[in-house]
Parts: structure tokens; C-alpha cells; sequence
DNA sequence: GCCGTTTTCGGCCCGACTGTTTTCAGTCG
């Protein structure tokens, strides 16, 4: 069975659940989670890093133990500490841990006294009114208990970041209308830009904090209050979605955004580093001894701990502190460095607007050129275009073209990659384009190195220009195919071809992770919105902030070359 | 279990809310 980094990560997660039940030492407990984290956000495939001889020890928060046991699990598939502690407890129990509410205590105590092995063992017990007399518990702690069972399989999903940001924006402008609240701001994984968000996390300041919780428990979208008090609230809202509501003075405003974008991971280190400094840092400020020395701004927070301030979208804890440190941050890309978009369907195939009116859209955002590239012949059920109609809309470009000033079209197609690496269009057809967009629509389930190999002979047609949603995957749908993304921007680099990151919500592929390996590898990525409509461009601002979650500058982004430039790039790879 | 411009041993982030308690444990972010 081949081993990947999220079977890795999944063990350490377990190990540290069941660790947690039989309350072993915290700290190791926190190792098995942060190698797990590591693990899944590690670009690199293991094994690879394995079969080069790669010491694991290099990582960070791997040590000689840990570095033995992902050893092991590679060669074997399993590992005998986690078979060892699901041998003393029953298989089931970690799923318990979360269920909100539970935590290890009270699992083991479900556990001994009324042997709760299963979720629907927990929710017997509490319909049956067992739990209210074990120690520690109560009436009130068995009702919530059911409750949470009840919400569980409903609850556990996170929702899109385009999503979410529908539901905060119209609880922003609600928030808004108090006329207690100062600043309000939707923190945590929001606005560090992550790609789904669990819940929201909003900051507001005030110096009436009462009111403000009143004015926010009262909004008419929320489905349940699961706790309120002076500075914190949590609730649900009817669509499912969490928000967490924090209300702090305005003195606080900088280190409350902090502590609330996070990642905790984040928050973690800049705390070790404020602490061997003989500082602390909590949301209220940062304070040596009592006395607070910073906290009203975000960059104060920073400045205080002896760094430069840091963008949110890099605050995973994946080296941005280092490199704060060194003074090697990256200058983040912009939405408004972007001068194009390299990805757009029209009518003609599976989109909803005419060529002109996406021209004028296009121009509208500012942009000096937008490429068409429709689907090919083999998309049947998008209208893919057949060589005919392909050349007929390249002519229909040119005319558009000398009636247009100030946008330029570029002709172009999003091609189909056959299972074969060969592309859905005769040479001649591609050779008329300004640009080809390869993409993968079928057989996704190819072995690892059978998908590898399509692509890099993709990538061989000398008119191959870039590869759209290189990973194909879905948010919350479809997972990626299994490919060898360093192998892949290796040849695109040799090719001198470039990479999408494409900008659709449920697509925002390239992933973050790999964005940086293209960065490292040198191979330039466009950030195009895959729009089938005129008003589809503004996702390119999710494209925006998951490139600049892989680290991107401006340089690193093809699409922030000027028309000129961009067809000297282009020309090269023909 | 990891890690070192305080350390190879002894540390490891900080605070809010709830419910069951009579001063705090458990959970969460």
C-alpha cells in the first residue's frame, strides 16, 4: 500500500487523541500534532524525500523518535505505538474526542463508567439520562452532550472561503449598525485566506462591550447562542457556519487581530519569542511585567517582539517567522499588480457571455489583455470547440481586436491533455493560437506515475504554454489526482512553460504549498479566474490571496507582465 | 517528544466561558 503524508499525518493524529485519553505528558502529545501538521503541509512526498536519502530529522518538530516511526510507517504501512494504544483502547473512542464538548477527560470518564465507546453509544446514554450523575457531569452537561451529537454530522464542515465570505459580509454590516462598536474585523483562517474556513472569527472593539454582544445575539440569522460573556461570544448560524465573536477595547484592537487571525501555531512561536525576551503576549497586549508596552496596532505587536510585520496569509508557521527574522520576507503580490488573465470561456462553449462583453469586463478590472480559452472538441458536454470553430472564433478575435482599444484578446484554448499526453487538437489549429492552456477533464484515477508521465508528454508539444488547475481538484469534492509535482514543475521549468493557479472557489489550484515549490523551482504561475461570466473576474482575489499564501511576489506571477512582456515570455516556450 | 543567543535537561502560550463546584476542572480558541 503506498504511503502518503496524509496517512502519516492521520497515525500521528491518532496516537495523539488516544495519547490525550490516557493522559500522557502534554508536551508529547503536541509533538505528535505539530509532526502531523508538518507532515500534511509538506509539499514533498516522503517517500521521495526518503529514497533521496533525506534526513527527516531536518524538519522541524521532527526529532530521531518521530523521524523512526514515519520510517516505519512507510516501510510497514502501520506503526506499533499506535497499534500498542488501540490494543488498550477500543478503536472507536477517538471519534468521541470530537464531538464538541468532549475532550479527553470526559471521554475516559464515559468510557470507565459507562463503557461509551461509539458516538451512538454517547447518544443512547445521554438520551437515556445516564450521564448526569457521573462526577464532573450534570444535567446541563448531559442536555448539551446530546445536543452536540445531534448537530455533530451536520456541523463538522467547513464551508468555502467565497462562501463564507457571503455569510460574514451581510454579519459585518450588521455588526455595523451599532453604534458601540469602533473598528469590526472577520479575523482567524478568513483572513489569512485559507481555502475553506471552519468558522468565523470576528473582532470588534468597544467600550460598551455589553451592548455589543446584545446588538450581536440578536441578529436574526442565528440559529443557537452556545455562550456569551462580556468580551466573547459563539454561535451558530442557521447555514451551519460558527462565528466566534470577540470584543475588545480599542488600546487592544492590534494585539486582539493578532491573536485572533492566527494560526495558533503562529501565535505559539511569536509567544516563545516574546517570552525568552521577558515578554508576554495575549490579546490584550504585550506587556513586561504588568505594564503593557504594545497592542493598539498589529505592527506594534510585532515590533515589540523584535520583527517586521507579517501579512496574515503567511502566518501558518511554515517559516515566515525565520524568515521575518532574516529580513527575507517575501513583498506579497497584489490584485492590483495583476495586468491580465490568461483563462476565460465565452458562449460558445459552457460560458453565459459574449466575447465583447467579457473584452469590456475585463478591461473594466483594469486588465491590459484577457486570453479566450475555451474547451476542446473531447469536453462534449461543455461544447467543446472542434478545429473549425476554434478558427472561426480566432477570426472573430482578430476583428474584435482592431475594434477594441485599451484590451486586447488573446486567442487561446484550454485543450484537453488525452490519457495518452497528447492534446485534443491538430498542430496546425494549436499553431494559430497565442497560447495554449493544457488541462486533465478525464481519467483521473491513473496510477501516480501514469499521471505524471501524461502530463510532462503534455507538456512536450512544443505549443504547450501553460497547465491549467494542475492538481484537479474540487474543494470538499474531488481530491487532487496523484502526480509528481516537483516533476512536473521540473519539466515545465526545462519547457520554459508555467502553471495556473486557478482562481474559481472550488478549485484554487495550485495549491498554496505547491505555489512555493514553483517559486523555489523557478517556474512563473498565472493567476487566472477560469470565468464563464463577466463577474466571475472578482475570484481572482481568491486567487490573489492563495498565491500570496504560497509566498508569490509580483515577479513570481506571469500575469503581472505587461501585454509585451507577457508575449515575449509566451513566444519563448513556441 | 522536541529543542537550545538563558539550556543536551528542563523547559514547552495565554485567556474566556460553562457547569459543577464551593474554589476550579474541563474545554475551547
Amino acid at each position: 500500500m503506498p504511503v502518503h503524508n496524509a496517512d502519516i499525518a492521520a497515525i500521528f493524529e491518532e496516537i495523539a487523541d488516544l495519547l490525550e485519553i490516557e493522559a500522557a505528558n502534554r508536551f508529547r502529545i503536541l509533538a505528535y500534532r505539530k509532526a502531523a501538521r508538518i507532515l500534511s503541509e509538506l509539499p514533498q512526498d516522503v517517500r521521495a524525500l526518503l529514497k533521496q536519502g533525506f534526513d527527516l530529522t531536518q524538519l522541524p518538530g521532527i526529532g530521531e523518535d518521530l523521524a523512526s516511526k514515519i520510517i516505519e510507517i512507510v516501510s510497514t504501512g502501520s506503526c506499533s505505538l499506535l497499534q500498542r494504544l488501540r490494543s488498550e483502547l477500543p478503536p472507536a473512542i477517538t471519534e468521541l474526542l470530537h464531538v464538541p464538548g468532549l475532550g479527553p477527560k470526559r471521554v475516559k470518564a464515559l468510557y470507565h463508567h459507562l463503557d461509551v465507546q461509539t458516538v451512538e453509544q454517547l447518544h443512547r446514554a445521554a438520551r437515556d439520562g445516564c450521564i448526569r450523575n457521573l462526577p464532573g457531569f450534570g444535567e446541563k452537561t448531559e442536555l448539551n452532550i446530546l445536543k452536540a451529537v445531534e448537530a455533530h454530522a451536520s456541523q463538522s464542515r467547513r464551508f468555502k472561503l467565497a462562501t463564507a465570505a457571503q455569510y460574514a459580509e451581510s454579519l459585518v454590516a450588521y455588526l455595523q449598525k451599532s453604534p458601540n462598536i469602533n473598528h469590526v474585523v472577520v479575523a482567524g483562517s478568513f483572513r489569512r485566506m485559507r481555502e475553506t474556513v471552519g468558522d468565523l472569527d470576528i473582532l470588534a472593539t468597544s467600550s460598551a462591550p455589553d451592548a455589543v454582544m446584545q446588538h450581536f445575539t440578536a441578529y436574526d440569522e442565528i440559529a443557537e447562542v452556545f455562550a456569551t460573556g462580556s468580551t466573547r461570544a459563539t454561535v451558530t448560524l442557521k447555514c451551519g457556519l460558527q462565528v466566534d465573536l470577540r470584543v475588545v477595547d480599542d488600546t487592544s484592537y492590534g494585539a486582539a487581530l493578532h491573536y485572533f487571525t492566527g494560526s495558533k501555531a503562529h501565535n505559539i512561536a511569536i509567544r516563545r519569542i516574546a517570552q525568552k525576551l521577558g515578554l508576554k503576549v495575549s490579546e490584550y497586549g504585550v506587556f513586561r511585567a504588568d505594564k503593557s508596552i504594545a497592542g493598539e496596532t498589529e505592527e506594534s505587536v510585532y515590533r515589540a517582539v523584535g520583527l517586521p510585520y507579517i501579512s496574515p496569509e503567511l502566518r501558518e508557521d511554515r517559516g515566515e517567522i525565520e524568515a521575518a527574522r532574516a529580513g527575507r520576507l517575501p513583498k506579497l503580490v497584489e490584485m492590483a499588480d495583476l495586468k491580465g488573465d490568461l483563462h476565460a470561456h465565452t458562449k460558445a462553449t459552457d460560458g453565459h457571455d459574449s466575447l465583447r462583453d467579457m473584452a469590456l469586463a475585463a478591461q473594466k478590472m483594469g486588465f491590459e489583455y484577457l486570453a479566450i480559452t475555451e474547451h476542446s472538441r473531447r469536453l462534449t458536454i461543455a461544447h467543446g470547440l472542434d478545429p473549425e470553430r476554434l478558427l472561426r472564433q480566432c477570426d472573430e478575435i482578430d476583428r474584435l481586436n482592431s475594434e477594441l482599444s485599451g484590451i486586447t484578446l488573446l486567442k487561446g484554448i484550454e485543450v484537453d491533455i488525452l490519457e495518452d499526453g497528447s492534446l485534443d487538437l491538430p498542430d496546425k489549429v494549436l499553431g494559430r493560437l497565442d497560447l495554449v492552456v493544457g488541462a486533465v477533464h478525464s481519467k483521473f484515477d491513473l496510477s501516480r506515475i501514469k499521471q505524471t508521465e501524461r502530463i510532462i508528454r503534455a507538456m512536450e508539444h512544443p505549443h504547450f504554454t501553460l497547465l491549467a488547475h494542475p492538481t484537479g481538484r474540487l474543494l470538499e469534492k474531488r481530491a487532487p489526482y496523484d502526480a509528481d509535482m516537483l516533476g512536473i514543475l521540473r519539466q515545465a521549468k526545462n519547457r520554459g512553460c508555467f502553471l495556473e493557479l486557478n482562481a474559481h472557489p472550488e478549485r484554487l489550484d495550485l495549491l498554496d504549498t505547491y505555489c512555493q515549490m514553483a517559486k523555489e523551482e523557478g517556474v512563473l504561475i498565472s493567476i487566472n479566474s477560469d470565468a464563464h461570466s463577466c463577474y466571475e473576474f472578482s475570484n481572482l482575489r481568491y486567487g490573489v490571496g492563495q498565491a500570496r499564501r504560497g509566498w508569490l511576489e509580483k515577479e513570481d506571477v506571469l500575469n503581472t507582465r505587461t501585454l509585451v512582456e507577457l508575449r515575449t515570455l509566451i513566444k519563448s516556450t513556441m
